[in-house]
DNA sequence: CATGCCGTTCAAAATAATCTGAACGTTCGG
DNA sequence: CCGAACGTTCAGATTATTTTGAACGGCATG
């Protein structure tokens, strides 16, 4: 799943491993289940803060730092879709805006640009949306995965 | 946008060139322009004819293979959907399916599978459906990009 | 205020991905 | 047939990414 989630072998295996897990894990447990060292279980696992889908809990009288995963799959996604959005669809949109705006490109070029920027914008609308309310968002997933589009009717 | 398309810099350079030109451009050139050896052109075009979203086209009079890319943005962005998803989605989705064909995880860790492969299967049927029909789809996008949710009143 | 326990950092090492270019097969004109 | 023009392939070179592990700083405890 890294590929398709963006992140790269060990954040994945620890989300994994996270995910596999009933209860928390320590930062030691976790490089020596995995076979990694601390320090790459600790990289990964900033990472996969900063995504939001791992949390740090207290453990009462230990003061190692403790990890587990996101509960809800479906806000992981939402999560993930988030960073993502952020680290690569923004610089993108950004960068078409800014070829737009030089003189440069005329014609048919132009054109596949512009189509490119309402492209891009059109897809930013809709995980916006769905960022702003994961909740009827996974709902209209589900709406749109099961049933007919409007105006669309099935043959038989 | 290579990360975001999972394509690698070569690749995404050749598609560029060919977008940022009028014409059709032979193999030899595109390796000129872009200070790499045909060896790589070859494969990159290759990766991209694949995805369906480069054409080569013929010119008379000449041996050589020409290349344009596919004109219009939104079905290039599909054919990048459809490739992707046979690539990193289908054999997550059998991964996942093969875990739970297994007796081994329970609880909480098989609940977790469970949503997994549930969200999994959701976001299946929504490309699924895009991929059937691009033209309608293309229309659902920009109306979920622009357009509250049914049931979800805006305030004012 | 030393000592041990933790987690983090980052330069260097290891690994993985990408790219090159020489060798090769095909096709075509003469 | 021959030779030249092309495109493809893939082993080896190069470049980029990931991982290691030693050094370090903070902090709690005695």
């Amino acid at each position: 799943m890294g590929a398709l989630w963006g992140i790269n072998r060990s954040v994945a295996r620890v989300h994994a491993l996270l995910m596999a897990t009933e209860g928390a894990l320590s930062l030691e447990e976790i490089a020596e289940r995995l076979q990694i060292s601390k320090g790459n279980a600790s990289m990964s696992l900033r990472e996969l803060r900063t995504f939001g889908v791992v949390r740090q809990v207290e453990v009462a009288g230990d003061r190692r730092d403790f990890y587990v995963t996101e509960p809800d799959v479906w806000t992981m996604f939402f999560r993930i879709l988030r960073e993502r959005k952020r680290r690569e669809f923004d610089p993108t949109l950004d960068a078409i805006h800014h070829l737009l705006a030089q003189p440069g490109a005329r014609g048919e070029v132009r054109g596949r640009l512009e189509q490119m920027a309402e492209l891009l914008t059109t897809v930013e609308g809709v995980v916006n949306r769905f960022l702003q309310d994961p909740a009827s968002s996974r709902a209209a997933l589900a709406f749109v995965a099961g049933l007919p589009f409007p105006g669309k009717r099935r043959k038989r």
